[in-house]
DNA sequence: ATCGTTGCAAAGCCTTTGCATTCAC
DNA sequence: GTGAATGCAAAGGCTTTGCAACGAT
């Protein structure tokens, strides 16, 4: 699925969470929609904020604040705590679509993965515990070898 | 390897790192050190300090934290987030262990696995971006099924 | 006109640190 | 006695919220 086709899918459903619940369209919220659709991914709010205010300089974080958390709500937007203590926010996985992390400690770059082979060995690993998957987490740490370790 | 063979390696580990660096023995230390080792996983720094004011009123949170970063630093005590905000630490894996954690989003019990499987599969992923992993964090929430969802 | 939204500033939470006092060596 | 360790309270980050002013419908 192409970007272009996430990014409409995730405003269909927004502009359809909007109206259900009467959300008002504002001149900041639709900056912000905007800036994290284009970007669409791995953002932090004051990275959003920044993105944001550049088109916008009125914007202010608590707007961010609470559009993100709007986004999250309404199905569109993903919060991701990569363990650097603030959230991080994406594009929602779409139905069964889901994805993890591989992240360069020293660009910080963050690509995504997907493994089938892995998805079902955590199942295996859950039923050997007793234990129903709700979610996870999988994130992969190192270094970007073409990028950041070319002589390490 | 057993409870006792792990802590009694960690109180070595900690002697050892202890004498290097000039660190010394004192009485909140000691019973900070005993009640991490004695539960041994996953405790947050608030946890810690009320289990070990139940043996020594005394104590006060900044010295469970710096206890805390110093067996961190030893090498004794690993520090894991867990994606609610606060900081978990558990016992530090010695040599080439290593262990992933299931987490009851019901209870809150968490567990620990290894699957050599799939962190081959890991390294064959990062492998396909070019990534040189220095560590992974892999986690999976759900609920118990014999004790949190009997008849879910 | 109504009620959701904004922006600021204040409050919360958890973590980290400055400093005078206390204690291990 | 000297320097490390403690405990308190204050300061830092990031997140969340109260509230008066503003704006969409």
């Amino acid at each position: 699925m192409s970007h272009e086709d996430r990014t409409a899918s995730a405003r269909k459903r927004l502009a359809e969470y909007m109206a259900r619940e009467g959300k008002r369209n504002t001149r900041q919220r639709d900056g912000i929609v905007n800036v994290f659709l284009d970007t669409g991914g791995h953002l932090t709010l004051n990275e959003l904020l920044a993105l944001a205010q550049k088109k916008d300089p009125g914007i202010g974080f608590a707007t961010v604040y609470r559009t993100m958390k709007m986004l999250a709500e309404a199905g569109v937007a993903d919060e991701r705590k990569f363990g650097e203590g603030q959230t991080r926010y994406e594009l929602s996985e779409l139905g069964d679509e889901h994805h993890d992390h591989l992240i360069c400690g020293r660009c910080g770059r963050i690509y995504e993965f997907e493994d089938e082979q892995i998805e079902q060995l955590q199942e295996a690993v859950a039923a050997r515990f007793g234990i129903r998957v709700t979610h996870h987490r999988h994130e992969i740490y190192g270094v970007c070898i073409p990028e950041c370790a070319p002589r390490d």
